[in-house]
DNA sequence: TATTGTTATACTCTATAACTATA
DNA sequence: TATAGTTATAGAGTATAACAATA
């Protein structure tokens, strides 16, 4: 019961009284007027787009965000990136071992507070993460082709909206 | 790596060069252009609405989606249920477990197949749909508030073209 | 042989709690 | 005392594979 990923839906008082044993396509009721349905299938179909882009390499849209927050902010520390990302520390940690395992960032000891890192991109980590940046950039091609090209900015303010 | 829950993540070619060890906010790259992410932020944002109204009942979105399911298409079997859903029968079957626990629904057996059940509500499954219902559309309401009246099925529509 | 549903199993991801080393 | 990071652990949810009964 959190920001993690399960299913999305929604609930309202549509009726349907048949009874049908065989058939292929069901009445999904509420689902078909209400915004959280929908919302996440198409979340789900942005998340499998992105997801056909890395394959089987181990990296996950989860991961390559953080790797994407540390090209961006270089030197932030672990809890920094964990609570822009809404990760716990551990996860965060886990994630972070993941990138460096792969030689792709280090965890530099900060000057300041020997209890903590800063954390940045290695040159093989600048390289995978250009290389991931053009599969997600596919990802998003496909993702947004099917909307023309007024509807892209018109669907992120409506987005933008609808988050905390 | 499939329709499961994690986080969303896109990419893209930002640039950001400055060391920041001890601050708050950081800068979120591609992730402020991507149609992805912040379709992952609205939907957890839905999603935790929804959450939070069912409260630690047991009760999950993907549950209740069966449920309503069941209620709009009685009589539909496991395999037709988790197919719409995009769930697996192993999975779907759980579901259905949890419900029946519940003396929400019922297992009927098929006439025309004996390896298959109907599923339907039960009474008990009925009343408690209809207040899990009243639920779902209080996180609707507090999620569409955020959104004017236009906003609502212009966003339907989008989103609609986005899914698979 | 193929399909419905169940059971067994394993995997992924996550969080909480406990630990360490600093502050 | 409180915080950064790690480790240990457990939980939720999923899928695949193997099985039974039936088609």
């Amino acid at each position: 019961m959190d920001a993690a990923g399960k299913t999305e839906d929604f609930g309202g008082p549509d009726e349907a009284q048949d009874v049908r044993e065989g058939e292929a396509v069901l009445d999904f009721g509420i689902y078909k007027h209400v915004i959280g349905f929908p919302l996440k299938l198409a979340w789900v179909s942005a998340y499998n787009l992105l997801a056909s882009e890395f394959g089987d390499s181990g990296v996950t849209p989860q991961r390559f965000s953080v790797l994407e927050l540390i090209s961006c902010n270089p030197g932030s520390t672990q809890t920094e990136l964990g609570n822009a990302l809404r990760l716990s520390r551990p996860a965060t940690s886990l994630i972070i071992d993941f990138w460096q395992d792969r030689d792709c960032v280090e965890r530099r000891p900060s000057p300041r507070d020997r209890r903590s890192f800063g954390i940045y991109l290695t040159e093989t980590g600048k390289g995978v993460h250009k290389e991931l940046q053009a599969g997600v950039n596919r990802a998003e091609a496909k993702l947004s082709s099917r909307l023309s090209e007024d509807e892209i900015p018109q669907l992120l303010a409506l987005l933008a909206k609808l988050r905390d």
